[in-house]
DNA sequence: GACGAGCGCCTACAACTGTCAGTATAGTGC
DNA sequence: GCACTATACTGACAGTTGTAGGCGCTCGTC
């Protein structure tokens, strides 16, 4: 876990797969393909191969377990979310952190408690993580 | 413009185009050719089906101005980002989007700098937006 | 009028993605 | 042993995307 290998990006569809195996830790076709049809309708299959194209791009790991194989990430979410939030900072936002956060508060995207809950976690973080002159200034 | 018509995602060259287009505020293929050509080697037939696609989807629209076309984009920068945040925010962060800046505080995106400015920005936007009571719960 | 440059249009192709049908295999119950 | 069920594997297909080649039109120049 935790390679740094440059995993591909995630479609949609990925996304949604990953987010099944990140919240169970470890699932079966079956698990995922049960969520996913309850959802949306979908045939065991298609999950199949999703999955399985998933594990082809490293995002996925199997392993046996009596008669079923048993899939997890080997990234961990935060990972994963951190990776795309990289990617969109660089892509749509032409690398400026505060361009995203300036859409977040402008667009109408959060509300106004959660607006000061994003303060206050801004004001923690400094706390924690600058207190004594820790510099992160390479972005 | 400003039609809330729901347009497709974009892919990473397709935003590429769309920033090109963005920043010049309306170009010809032949501009848009010349950036990306300069950056990483692409044919002008590559950039004109690209653009084209773009039109189809609703993305840009053109007009003839001499013997050229001229492209200019739909939706404003701005417009984009949000939706591209929102969609972030929905499918990677389960809709959180304090989840998002959490995850820009603590996987090291954004410098302290960066931080700090961002804290301004939401007390700034703070006072801007609900002064006097105006609510923005619905997210 | 011929010619080259610039441009738009059409077509094609490989890779990727989402979708599913069909087939094989293994476990369970009778 | 056979039927049933659950699972895994393979192959296929349509749509999208990135890439490019080739053709024809227009315009300025010689």
């Amino acid at each position: 876990m935790a390679k740094d290998k440059e995993l591909p990006t995630l479609s949609e569809t990925q996304l949604e797969i990953m987010n099944v195996v990140w919240d169970h830790e470890k699932c079966s076709v079956a698990d995922v393909w049960k969520i996913l049809n309850d959802r949306r309708g979908v045939t065991r299959n298609t999950v199949h191969t999703l999955i399985g194209r998933l594990e082809e791009k490293g995002w996925l790991t199997h392993c046996a377990e009596g008669n079923a194989f048993m899939y997890a990430a080997t990234v961990s979410r935060e990972q994963a979310q951190q990776r795309c939030v990289q990617r969109i900072i660089e892509t749509v936002f032409d690398g400026s952190a505060e361009g995203l956060v300036l859409t977040l508060l402008n667009g109408g995207i959060v509300s106004k408690p959660e607006a000061e809950r994003i303060r206050d976690m801004i004001a923690q973080a400094k706390k924690r993580k600058w207190r004594n002159g820790g510099n992160h200034d390479g972005a």
